[in-house]
DNA sequence: CCCCCTTTGACCATTCCTGACCTTGCCTTA
DNA sequence: TAAGGCAAGGTCAGGAATGGTCAAAGGGGG
């Protein structure tokens, strides 16, 4: 159920629960250890999993003393967040990028992961088929189907 | 009652059952092993019989420790006839048969006045400014949004 | 015979994990 | 105080493990 990556996503994820979601500060090498992997393999996570894009911040120094430090990115309100966000959606967007934002907002509890789900499975289906402007239509789609959830939770 | 698609369907509602309706995690190697078939073959599979309109939602992910998951959308009856409604919904819809479409689920309770006045200015919003195939983007986005709602009732 | 559903296979895309090599910062010592 | 050494963390490219797509061939019922 998961690959390395997958597991320590989650074990960084709980230190930020256990500290209440205020940053955390680990050493590279230590966590590499706990999971007996390369080091590089805490960079991988890092860039894959806790991204701007995803709502964290992450600092690093290098050197003697170094560290790694894991924060969420500040906002007021969830919800006004969101809606920027969703304003945020140019003409186009990714599959990546649709991946990035639906996993933040689950992150931030806007959603949960079923609606993220299942937003996912209809963009899936109504994207298969079309040749041109899939970016188009995916950025149309989650912009619609966001604010009809948020409209209708409001 | 015969061909390879038809009992592979029956060997995953089968996994299905047996765990309470619960999504299930497969891959799509294994499968294909279990069937002596070719992995794209799984694909046809949940391509043709375990779509969102049958009330199916699959997700997956490629790479190392990929997987496929299965999940059912819950869909109570009162829901099924609304679900008839969106598969008839043809590649386009025009704006006349969109209100249609929306007062004949609002007369049968299946969304709400002020369900139905959100959609209708979501649509609007999505589609001003478009010159091409706005009737095609409508259908995607009443259909999407319309089993997002329903779903989440469920 | 034709049409539609099935089946296959070649080729493609994504994700993960590792290891070699690089950069940065601090500390010791001649 | 300059040089060297040690202690972090960073980058990048490659290989392996998965799943996805699409077009063409196959086959069975009307």
């Amino acid at each position: 159920m998961g690959t390395l990556a997958d597991h320590i996503e989650a074990y960084i994820k709980q230190m930020l629960r256990e500290n209440q979601g205020r940053a955390i500060e680990l050493s590279r090498a230590q966590l590499a250890d706990v999971f007996a992997c390369v080091p590089s393999q805490i960079n991988y996570v890092l860039a894959t999993r806790f991204s701007l894009e995803r709502g964290y911040i992450v600092e690093s120094r290098r050197g003697g003393g170094g560290y790694i430090r894991i924060g969420r990115v500040q906002v007021k309100d969830v919800r006004q967040d969101a809606l920027e966000l969703l304003g945020q959606i140019g003409r186009r967007l990714t599959e990546r990028e649709m991946d990035d934002l639906l996993a933040r907002l689950t992150d931030f509890r806007v959603i949960n992961r079923r609606e993220a789900q299942l937003m996912r499975g209809i963009v899936q289906q109504e994207t298969t088929g079309v040749e041109e402007g899939k970016d188009v239509l995916r950025a149309s789609l989650i912009r619609a189907m966001l604010l009809l959830i948020m409209e209708q939770r409001a």
